[in-house]
DNA sequence: GTCTATACGGTGATAGAC
DNA sequence: GTCTATCACCGTATAGAC
């Protein structure tokens, strides 16, 4: 891996671990092995860098997503993948922890790929969610939109709660309430 | 308001936008109006006068919610009000906030009444689910507590979407669909 | 209680040698 | 490409006068 990539991967790590304000370009040196010199030659500064660390975060989670939401299964299934797919989870999101960052929602720049990523995230999840209502699978009576939004919520908010109990067998309860509400018949699909 | 109050006050609102790591005692003593003298008169340092921030807001969080909880209304609907009730949705809960800040969550004093007011929290609202389950509100196959969990969930996962799309409406839509789950066949009960 | 002075290390860079 | 030097300011205090 050359410098360039430890940059971006050092940076990618340490914004996961404390956000963008909490991140010194000293700290990604120090983990990235890279001297001052160096991260100033391949970037113009910390915003370049931030830029690059989370348009990759944001990449990886949408290609992650798609490999799930497009694989194999019926629909409750594929979300019950997505929703218990999750590890790292007392880490958090590594994208849905930017928005708690002041400095990263100020800058258009840096919140574009959050933004555009969730959105997307949203409306894939939604699309979903009518195939199983179009199949008969899901209640004919939920909304699709409202009830993606409300599956990406309770897992942002499950890696809250997860964090606050330091234990990540909240977020396990959380998804586990989120199935039981989609999928109330469903008996014996893996909904512990 | 004497100084003792503004250095909290202030503390809280910085708390809640910035974060602790993003929080300079110099920020503080500008927004409150204090030099730098009164404040360390009135506080032993920055982690001492987070900490008290940081319980006070616990305490107003569950305060408010008791408030909801307790109130007059059938189970639905003091979770509907519980779940709409939510204001400045763009700045996020000031509680789950500082679940993402690193020195919050490694510090045990700082943390400490995050974790509580959250087990608190879940749990309360847990027992809340149960009577509507025994009173036959509830479908009687939904768990209390994991249910419970998914629900705050969705409120906390709310506000990151929220933030990240610039827009309550997001919030609104987790809200709604969150909801329609849990009371499918709930005909005009304010279930927009 | 509040103020000013002082301190030491960190932040986020720029300049120029190698 | 990488290194070291230098910089102006910020972060987080402590000391002591008023």
């Amino acid at each position: 891996m050359d410098t360039r990539e430890r940059l971006i991967e050092s940076t990618r790590e340490l914004l996961w671990e404390r956000g963008y304000v909490g991140t010194s370009p000293k700290a990604i040196q120090a983990r990235s092995g890279a001297g001052q010199g160096s991260m100033y030659h391949h970037f113009r500064g910390k915003p370049d860098l931030a830029l690059a660390a989370i348009r990759r975060s944001a990449d990886e989670l949408r290609a992650g997503v798609e490999a799930v939401f497009s694989g194999p299964g019926t629909v409750v299934e594929r979300v019950t993948t997505y929703l218990r797919w999750e590890r790292d989870l007392l880490r958090g999101c590594p994208v849905g922890r930017l928005t708690q960052d002041p400095e990263v929602m100020a800058d258009p720049d840096l919140r574009r790929p959050v933004e555009e990523v969730f959105a997307w995230l949203t409306d894939r999840l939604a699309g979903l969610l009518a195939e199983g209502r179009a199949d008969g699978e899901l209640d004919a009576r939920l909304d699709p939109l409202t009830t993606a939004t409300a599956l990406v919520s309770v897992l942002q908010g499950g890696y809250v709660l997860a964090r606050a109990a330091a234990s990540p067998d909240v977020y396990a309860r959380a998804v586990d309430g989120a199935l039981g509400l989609l999928a109330p018949a469903a008996p014996g699909k893996g909904n512990r």
